[in-house]
Parts: C-alpha cells; sequence; structure tokens
DNA sequence: CCTTGAACCTGTAGTGGCTACAGGATGCAT
DNA sequence: ATGCATCCTGTAGCCACTACAGGTTCAAGG
C-alpha cells in the first residue's frame, strides 16, 4: 500500500509539497493506516499526477483544482476544459509579450554599459523618472 | 517639503511599498519631522525612482539594491552595472524559451478540446503520469 | 528482542514582493 | 472645535511552496 513517499515518487511532487494540497484543499486526503499514515490508491496518485502536470504547464493551483474537479465529473464536458485552457494560453501569450518588450528595454541598458564607462549612461537611465 | 505621499506620486510606487521597502533594507529611510513623518529630498525620490524603474525592469529587489548601491558610488564601474543587466537579460531570455515551450504544450491541449468531446482527450492526457 | 535509521505525523515559520488593515497621531481647512 | 486626509507602526495575508521542530512509526539488521 503505497505511502506518501511512494506517492511523491510516482507523482513527482515532493512530500511537503502533497501535505500542503491536501491542506489547501486541492486534493482530498487519503485514508489512513490505524498509526495515521496516509495510503495512496491508484486514483489517489492519479489525482497528484494531474495536478502536477497541470502546475507544470503553468496553470494556477485554484485551475489545477478546478481541472481535477472536471475529470472526476463522469460526464465533464470539454468546453469547460478548453474555457480554462484557453484563458491560461492567452495569459501565456501575455507574459511572453511582456517580456519580449523587457527583453528589448533591458538589451538597450546593456549596450549602453558596452563602453565600460565610469560614469555609467545605464544607471542615468535607470535613475531618470 | 514631500512628504511620503508625495514621494509615491513622484516615484510611482505606492506609499505602502515604500516603507515596505525601507524596513528590507531596499532604500535608507529619509529625515523625520518632530512628529516622525518622513521627509524626502530630491535625492531620496530619485532612490526611489531608480528602485521603481528596476523592479519595472524585472530585476529582483537585491538586483535593484546593488544597482543602487552602484550609482551612489562615484566612481561606479559601468561594468558592475553591465554584470547585472547580463544575467537578467539572460534569464528574460530563459523566460521566454520556458514559456514559449508551454505556449506550445498548451496549444496543443486547447486543440485537443476542439471538438467539444464529453470524455474530454485533453483531461487524459493531463492525467498521463 | 533491541537498536538504528528512515520515513511518517502535525504544526509553525520562512521565502519574495508586495498589499491591506487596525489603531492611533498629525496637520490643515472649515 | 470638527472633519477629513494623510501620516505613523505593527501585523497579517496573498501565492506556492519549502524547511524545520519535535515526536511517532516501521522495517531491517544484529
Amino acid at each position: 500500500m503505497p505511502s506518501i513517499g511512494e506517492a511523491a515518487r510516482g507523482s513527482g511532487i515532493p512530500v511537503e509539497t502533497i501535505r500542503y494540497y491536501e491542506r489547501a484543499g486541492i486534493v482530498p486526503g487519503p485514508p489512513r493506516t490505524l498509526s495515521g499514515h496516509r495510503v495512496y490508491d491508484t486514483a489517489g496518485i492519479a489525482r497528484l499526477c494531474l495536478i502536477k502536470r497541470c502546475r507544470d504547464l503553468g496553470f494556477s493551483l485554484a485551475e489545477a483544482r478546478a481541472l481535477l474537479a472536471l475529470s472526476e465529473n463522469s460526464d465533464s464536458p470539454c468546453r469547460d476544459v478548453k474555457v480554462i485552457a484557453e484563458g491560461h494560453l492567452a495569459e501565456v501569450g501575455r507574459k511572453i509579450g511582456a517580456l519580449r518588450d523587457l527583453e528589448a528595454a533591458l538589451g538597450e541598458l546593456v549596450r549602453e554599459c558596452a563602453e565600460g564607462n565610469t560614469a555609467c549612461p545605464a544607471l542615468r537611465t535607470l535613475a531618470r523618472p
């Protein structure tokens, strides 16, 4: 009967993080032995795998929890999943855009330092209100 | 004599955040009135502006503090600034790469939901260990 | 059986970078 | 004097963890 350590190895989520996910209500706590140790069945480990995969894809914990709920509803419409995934995809696109802008500004800043000046033009740029 | 509110308006950093930056040692606290109110001179506001600009460019607070220190050292070599900025630029590049990968994986997931299935292939993909 | 060490438990605190609030004080205008 | 905006310090919460303290359980080896 897999303990939390085995669930951690099976899911790729650290033991402490699994406990945190339970506390935070992301996943239900599994049944326990008489001595209080957690016992995971295949469904329990599958839940953790789904959460892990969602986190790897950058979904927030709230989103991951929602997707888990959808997956455990036997007549889950794909439409709901699509809404969550598309929202997240749009957000990732926005972040990429913002980082590209940031990259350009930083590149400009680095170029200003190219000459190894002692009175740093980059710092002057930064201090400009 | 500008108070913290005016410093906030001049720098674009919220009052509460300015107080936090002081507590966190990012900027020195300014002189006070007899009643304990902060009083900002132009150098104090300039410091805040530099920190704001650094944060806008995605530098961590630690990096921002380092850049501020460099800016207040009259013989600051541009080389040090360049090292910090280039490190950060490389990190931004990595983040863009990671987000692009993420975007591709999410796009695949969304496509799997395109047909409005009830037994969601995307969820099946997510649950795969 | 005893010992040892790994893994388990709960609860708490800390990380980074804020943000909001409580409760009280100050300053200015009416 | 009153009212309101702004100031003060201290604390707590957000998100998603991560680490630790102090204690218990379990399995392997002598």
